[in-house]
DNA sequence: CAGCATTTGTGGTATAGTCCAAATATCGTT
DNA sequence: AACGATATTTGGACTATACCACAAATGCTG
C-alpha cells in the first residue's frame, strides 16, 4: 500500500506559501515522472484524498481539475481519476489513417461507429461543404480509441451523390481507403483548423467524460481530385491523448 | 441525433435540472454571441456577479474558470475577467512572419524582447538543437502581442556559432529574416509539434496571467539548407488567441 | 501638485459542510 | 453460479464563510 501524504517533517523545510493545491499536484506529478503510478492506474476517492492530505475535497479536485488541464491525468464520467497514457504522434497532414499511426507507435487502436444516417445539410454544414442548404449529405459519428481508452468523437460529412450506398459500406475503416476504393475520389488536398476548447454536451458523453473537460477541436475539409470539397471532418480528441506534429517544408509561395 | 453546434437559446428551458454555472455560462455566450458584450469587455466583479445571479462566488469561479477554457473569456492576473477578442489565424507551416500574419488581419501585432543571452546549452536543449551539450547557444525571450494583448512567449534557442554577433541586432523582427539577411540562414523545413496544456510559472508571469490557464505549447525546430537544425524555438499561447489552419498538399510518401 | 502612504476592493486560496444521482459493491434468492 | 434488488460509495454541484496578497483608488503630506 502506498502512502499518499507528505511526512510532516518535510513540511517545514519548503513552506513557503506554496498553495496546497500545488503541492498536491507537484507530489502526484513527480509520482507519474517517476513511474511510481503508471499510466491508467486510478487514483484514491476525491475523499480519501482529501484525508490523507489533511486538506478539503474542494482543494483536491482543484488540484486534480489543474492536472487534468495539465494533461497529467484524465476522468471518467462519475469513475474517477486516472494516470494519462502518453500522448500518441498525430500528423493531421498526411493521409495515414488513425489506425495506422497508433499502430506504428505500438498501440492498439479501435474504431466505433456511433450512428450513420442520411440528412439534408444544414446551412453551417452546406457552407463549409461548397453544396446547396438542404442538399443530401451522409454523417457518420465514430468514436476512436487506443488501448481501449477512447480518445476522439468525430462527425464525418460526406456528399451523397458522390457516394451512392456509402452507408452500406463497412464504416469502421480509414474513409480515405473506402472513398478511394469504391468511388475513385482521391483526396488531394486537405484544410486543416485545431484550437483548444472543452468538450460540450454530446461529445462528451460519447466519449464518456465530463462535459467542460478541455479538448481540441480539428475540423478537416478534404478536397478531391476535381478540386470540390467532398467530406467535412470534425474532430474532438481528448487533449491529452494527442501531439500533434506537422512538418513545414520549405517557403510556400503566397 | 449528436448535437455538435455551441447550444445557445434553444436549450430547453422546461429542463430544470441545469446546473447554475452552465446557465450562468449560457447566459453570457449569449451576450457575447449576440455583441452585447464587447471583446475586451471588463466583467463585473466576482462578488458583485454571485449576487446579481443569486449564487454563490465558488459557483461563478466555478464558471467563469469554465468559460475561460472554453475560449470564451480570459482573465488577467488578479485584475479581472475579459471578453475575449476573435482568434487569429496562423499558419505555423508558413514562414510568415507572426507580425506579418497578423497585420493581414486587420489586427496591431507587437513584439517585446524580454531578455536575450549567450548560455551553453542544456541536456535537453542540445539534445533537441544537435549540438553537443554545453555548446554555446543564444536565448532569446518574446513577448508577443495583437492589439496590446499579450498572446504568447516565446523562447528561441540558436546555436551562436552559426550566427555570431546576433544579440546586437535589433530583435523584434522577424527571426527568419534577420537569419536570412545577416547570415545567409534559409529555412529549408520546419518540425512542428503541438499541444494543449496550461501556462507554466515563468511563461505565465511573462504573459501576466496566472499559472495554471489554459494554454497551447508550440515548438518549432528549424533546419537550415545544410540540413542543420539552426533554431529551436518553444512558444507558449494564450489558448484563446489562436486558430491554427494547416494546409495538407497531397499524398506525402512514407 | 507631485510623491508617498494608506485604505479599499478584488481575485486567489482554503475550510467545512450538504444534497443528489450515478456507479459500484453487497447480499439474498433462485 | 447467475441474477436482481438493495445498500454504499463516489463524483458533481452548491452554500456560506474566511483570510491573504496584490492592484487600484484614495488620502495625506511636503
Amino acid at each position: 500500500m502506498l502512502h499518499w501524504s507528505i511526512p510532516d517533517d518535510t513540511r517545514k523545510s519548503w513552506d513557503r506559501k506554496i498553495p496546497y493545491y500545488i503541492r498536491f499536484r507537484d507530489h502526484f506529478a513527480a509520482m507519474i515522472k517517476a513511474g511510481t503510478l503508471l499510466p491508467n492506474a486510478k487514483l484514491p476517492s476525491e475523499r480519501a484524498l482529501a484525508e490523507d492530505f489533511s486538506i478539503t475535497r474542494v482543494t483536491v479536485r482543484q488540484a486534480l481539475i489543474r492536472m487534468e488541464a495539465e494533461g497529467l491525468i484524465f476522468r471518467e464520467k462519475r469513475r474517477g481519476w486516472f494516470v494519462s497514457p502518453p500522448r500518441i504522434l498525430y500528423d493531421p497532414t498526411t493521409n495515414a489513417s488513425f489506425t495506422k499511426s497508433v499502430t506504428e507507435q505500438g498501440r492498439v487502436a479501435g474504431t466505433l461507429v456511433l450512428s450513420k444516417q442520411r440528412v439534408m445539410a444544414s446551412a453551417w454544414v452546406s457552407e463549409n461543404l461548397g453544396c446547396a442548404p438542404g442538399a443530401e449529405i451522409f454523417i457518420i459519428n465514430r468514436l476512436r480509441t487506443i488501448d481501449g481508452r477512447a480518445v476522439l468523437v468525430e462527425q464525418i460529412h460526406i456528399k451523397a451523390e458522390r457516394c451512392p450506398g456509402l452507408l452500406e459500406n463497412p464504416l469502421d475503416q480509414s474513409m480515405t481507403d473506402l472513398l478511394s476504393e469504391k468511388y475513385g475520389i482521391v483526396e488531394r488536398r486537405a484544410q486543416i483548423n485545431m484550437r483548444p476548447t472543452v468538450l460540450l454536451e454530446d461529445p462528451a458523453h460519447a466519449l464518456g467524460v465530463t462535459a467542460g473537460t478541455p479538448s481540441l477541436y480539428l475540423s478537416r475539409s478534404i478536397v478531391d481530385q476535381y478540386n470540390e470539397v467532398i467530406e467535412l471532418d470534425l474532430e474532438f480528441w481528448r487533449h491529452d491523448a494527442i501531439d500533434i506534429c506537422v512538418a513545414a517544408t520549405g517557403k510556400t509561395a503566397d
